[in-house]
DNA sequence: TTTTTAAGATTACATGTGTAATCTTTTCTG
DNA sequence: CAGAAAAGATTACACATGTAATCTTAAAAA
């Protein structure tokens, strides 16, 4: 079953699931449960529910093989995480992301690399506005 | 009441009530609910129910003035914003703020003003890490 | 073929959250 | 002073979320 248009939030442990998903996909429950538990503690009847929560969502689908299933998220990390930040930003920072670099910056988890790829970003962007 | 170790969760109706708090403060519930009013239409039951959840979670107090109370907020909003920048961060983007910052340039939603604000604390990052 | 196992479906259940309404008590108002 | 209004306290209630356990069914093993 697919949904055309994903809706409703995503919840910290459902972006867990989904974020390993993104990680290598199609994937079995059991291989995402096997990769969760690298990090995570969760029984596989637990990373089920979640999985199934984001079908019903309509983040993720699966085909079936087999009596298996193999799911596959149905939106991109990219589009997912820049949504996000762009909300949280608008909401914590009222839409400006200077400020949160600055917390970074003054809190000492700014690293050379952070810096450099700052600076590589701002360039480009001075091209195309030049 | 006080409490020394502010904790749990902040929900996001509760944060919305903390950040009209932090504009100003101290502040009667009746000047909370008047300022959020400008945004959201709660109702004042609403927002008393968020502000006491607040006050039992510990991050806003109270002062009694006569038959109503004075609350202020117990965390400061730098701080606050400061500890979700950072977790939201490591959540989404792996602990790395660049990413993030990509994501808004290549949306076109970087103005002059946070670059040239960008630049500013990359000039002084460069200075304490020479 | 009968039994065991393992996948997914369904059900569970406490706590959190959004969104108030009602209750209690204390001050204004008339 | 009696009643109305208003502040905070308590209660409400549906839906979300974390965290599984149980049920059903089909496939694998004996």
């Amino acid at each position: 079953m697919s949904n055309d248009n994903p809706k409703a939030d995503i919840s910290n442990a459902e972006f867990e699931v989904l974020d390993v998903l993104w990680d290598d996909y199609p994937a079995t429950s059991s291989d995402i449960v096997e990769r969760l538990n690298q990090k995570k503690p969760w029984h596989d009847k637990t990373v089920k529910t979640l999985l199934s929560r984001l079908v019903k969502k309509g983040v993720v689908d699966f085909d079936k093989a087999q009596r298996q299933y193999l799911y596959r998220p149905l939106i991109a990390r990219e589009d997912y995480t820049k949504k996000e930040a762009t909300s949280f930003v608008s909401r914590l920072f009222k839409g400006k992301v200077a400020p949160l670099v600055a917390g970074f910056a003054n809190q000492n988890s700014l690293s050379q690399q952070d810096v450099d790829e700052l600076k590589a970003l701002i360039k480009q962007w001075e091209q195309n506005n030049d």
